[in-house]
DNA sequence: CTTGACCCTCCACCCGCTGGAGAGTCTATA
DNA sequence: TATAGACTCTCCAGCGGGTGGAGGGTCAAG
């Protein structure tokens, strides 16, 4: 299988195909006489699996680990838990810095007449050092 | 007031003070004899207000275009309050792909046995096309 | 007269790609 | 058989938003 077919199959691009390459993320595979990349259908797990943990927010080095538990038959479950439970964190984090911020952004527009003049409540507050 | 400074009092980098000053964000300051930057009181009011406005998440570029409604007398708060009220909705979007996302991470978790054996259903999972 | 705290410029690196240049290869059609 | 177009290859540059370091200059205190 050529790189633009696993593209296709597993449903990362072609160009991001080549960096995890180049990166060690993937294992370098076999070339054709022609010097193309040639690809086993296992590539195709490999790299959705790879597509499916990005899409979970998992950094390129997490990805990694994750691969090699994937391709360890002596893994323990326990560590993949781990790393998905670590991932959960992050995002619980993320989702309560974000409210925050939202609560924050509310409060500027509240204070905002938001019409033709220039007074701005907003930039006003932008202003100001805060906590002080 | 020297560049140290500055960074102390606007709670900004020296480093990333030369860098918005090298990206057009902020305006050249004026040189001292010895080729040191020189700012004046209101360089302190300006980089907070760039500071505040990167924590709210705004990008740089939707940065410039603040400090120029903040330096525009004749600015209309309208358009502050359009700004403000894009950025919420990103930040909304954020927090609805971060929320459905903390819910897959659930699912993925809750089938995990989490101990000594191989055998992981979230391996599994990471391993299927999604939604066919 | 030296030490240490500043300041300067310039260049490289981080992440996770993406785009483009310039070249080779393969297949279908005129 | 020529050629067009769809692939493929490598290599290099750039995005955003900085951060770190090298290799200097400057200034005040001890």
């Amino acid at each position: 299988m050529k790189i633009g077919q696993l593209a296709t199959r597993s449903g990362v691009p072609v160009k991001s195909i080549r960096f995890y390459e180049e990166e060690g993320i993937l294992p370098l595979p076999r070339r054709s006489e022609n010097g193309y990349r040639d690809y086993s259908k296992s590539a195709v797990a490999e790299l959705t699996f790879l597509r499916q943990s990005r899409q979970f927010g998992f950094t390129l080095n997490e990805c990694r680990q994750l691969l090699q538990l994937w391709h360890d038959p002596n893994r323990r479950s326990a560590e993949v838990h781990q790393l998905v439970i670590q991932r959960q964190k992050q995002v619980e984090q993320q989702i309560t810095d974000l409210t925050s911020m939202h609560e924050l952004l509310s409060d500027l527009l509240s204070h905002c007449a938001a019409d033709d003049s220039p007074e701005c409540a907003i930039i006003d507050s932008l202003s100001e050092k805060d906590h002080e």
